[in-house]
DNA sequence: TCCTTGTTCAACTAATTGGTTGAACAAGGA
DNA sequence: TCCTTGTTCAACCAATTAGTTGAACAAGGA
């Protein structure tokens, strides 16, 4: 399980040292010895590290000599966004028509003038 | 480890189930038990995806009888937002320098052949 | 050619996680 | 009161994962 590209992306970004070299890569391309630089972990840890974000698709590698520069993929964040604004959307509208619906019972109760009109669920 | 709301927040949402239970959620409050209905996984075990999401803040219980009805809080989603278009936005403004450079490049040099892409600044 | 640098592979360990079952607990309803 | 419903706790298992070390490999440079 676990298998789909949007699973996959989430839990790469789950570990905060990924997540600081994402940071790290968006302000520019860098070799897997230079994001290894900044951490105490080994140069083989890193090394995995960028293979799962390689492998959700958010860094790419070109050769270049022994060298294997990692470059971020700005546009899969696309596909995060998207999953997060629609769910966030979606909650967002039930409670503007909560709210007026609870704005609606609250102009009605004092001076008691318009009738309702049908349950909200 | 993996301490931080950030962390936790991808994390819970690194699990399809999970992801499909807010999707649920977003649609109206839900109890365990109703969220547990479409799943073939054990009840006690939607229990757990609960307190997962529950822990990174993206869902809420309040009491009712017996029943811990399950409350999506949008809120939580704009730190994942947020976090994901600040470094978007710089790889993107990256890349806007970058192609500049290259127009300008084409622009003084128009026989020379495009190059590839090294590392910007 | 041999040596150095940069990266990855392989094997292993410890910790975490998603699932299970069985028991407990909390709040109504008979 | 006892019974049922809804939820969580506890203990356990299998799979995954973040880290380790040691070895291999690929590409220049002497």
């Amino acid at each position: 399980m676990a298998g789909d590209q949007l699973s996959r992306i989430f839990a790469a970004l789950a570990d905060p040292t990924r997540r600081d070299m994402v940071a790290r890569l968006a302000a520019g391309d860098a070799t897997v010895g230079e994001l290894a630089d900044p951490y105490e972990v080994s140069v083989q840890a890193v090394s995995k590290h960028i293979k799962v974000l390689s492998d959700a698709g958010l860094v790419s590698q070109h050769k270049d000599a022994q060298r294997r520069p990692c470059h971020l993929e700005a546009e899969v964040f696309d596909l995060m966004t998207k999953w997060i604004e629609r769910y966030r959307q979606q909650a967002e509208e039930r409670y503007a028509r909560l709210d007026a619906v609870l704005a609606e019972m609250r102009d009605e109760r004092p001076t008691d003038h318009h009738r309702e009109h049908g349950a909200a669920s």
